[in-house]
DNA sequence: TAGATTGTTAATCGATTAACAATC
DNA sequence: TAGATTGTTAATCGATTAACAATC
């Protein structure tokens, strides 16, 4: 198991191998090899196994990896053992979809608050998640000691509400608003309109 | 100008560049250099050069390059000289947080049909947009020569929508479903699972 | 003209792919 | 043991960065 940094481009194919095996799981597959996994992945043998290899030998020669096993450590790499708690700034639109997403609970990714300026909308709740005023936000992060915070607002507050963040010690910052953020926690860019403007430039190109 | 093939990643730079400089033209810039537009961007001065290039002479020597006209020309590389037709299938939760999101159609993308195979969803409307059978999909795209297909629907009828949507001549598909999907068309994912997988990743490793 | 900054070529760095000895 | 397939080193490829002549 060697250690040293590994990249951004091994880290982003992770939670694709994750879900791979589990398809493969799920359908009775027992054991798989890197040249049949990359196959499916439209990815390369050889940086299928340069990649597990970033964090242990998973297989064994002659045989492949065994999917179960597998399955088992890059769920481990992920750091998915434990709970990871959020916080969403914004409960507009797409902050209250997000708190309404099945998909993370499921994962262990937990909502513990909303944080809205609407008076109307403070007191409220979005799928039994209280929406707070967002000037408690600061003394709620640091009390519960949040993970991860979610930043949905309009643009102009954006980087302030992450610096709070910062401030109260949370982890990393998910920022879906289309600005670049400025933080020294690990950030995730989820900037829906950047996507459609990279499809946009593809379809124009085409013909 | 010259027309090589452009890299993912220059791509992917792409909105970054249009998105700052619409910040500049804001606040009354009205030129910057690459050093300058490089440090506000966390990039290196040759490779916004580089990048810009890709496309054509955008600046003047000893001056940079003029704000407003590097914007329009970005602008048009992005392709958002035109309208965008998009269709989504799946009104669940996110299905409708997209259809309701105004940064969409501020950018000249346009959301034209949801579509469930929820029968008590079916006939209502999503921000003035109705919700269609999603059987009347395909006849729905080609009628309409819809550009952009968006997937939010369960995992299990991702990759045949998909292919649907492609069957009647979309441009390109947008897929929000946590599920690889196999298509001869632009696919942009925006899988928010993986995003919070990697930084479970990034969280679990810091210590 | 002198200074600044581009456009572009060359050098470096890192990621992907190939090759193969190790070993199950 | 023979066959298969890994783990790992070496080769290649592409992207980023540096350097500098061109030119505004």
């Amino acid at each position: 198991m060697k250690d040293q940094r590994v990249s951004e481009a091994v880290i982003r194919r992770l939670p694709r191998y994750y879900r791979q095996l589990e398809l493969l799981i799920k359908n009775g597959v027992e054991r798989i090899s890197s040249s049949e996994l990359a196959e499916q992945m439209g990815l390369n043998p050889s940086q299928v196994r340069q990649d597990l290899n970033c964090f242990g030998g998973f297989g064994q020669q002659g045989y492949g990896y065994a999917t179960k096993k597998l399955y088992q450590e890059i769920s481990d790499i992920l750091g998915l053992k434990r709970e990871y708690s959020m916080v969403i700034a914004g409960a507009g639109n797409i902050g209250s979809a997000l708190c309404n997403y099945e998909g993370f609970t499921q994962r262990g990714f937990v909502v513990k608050a909303l944080f809205d300026n609407d008076q109307a909308k403070i007191g409220s709740e979005v799928n039994g998640i209280a929406i707070r005023d967002v000037s408690e936000m600061k003394q709620f992060v640091k009390d519960n000691n949040i993970d991860i915070g979610v930043i949905c607002t309009r643009r102009s507050s954006a980087q302030q509400l992450a610096d709070d963040m910062v401030e109260a010690g949370i982890g990393a910052i998910w920022n879906f608003v289309p600005i670049d953020i400025n933080v020294c926690v690990p950030l995730e860019n989820a900037q829906l309109i950047d996507s459609a403007f990279v499809l946009s430039f593809k379809l124009d190109r085409q013909d």
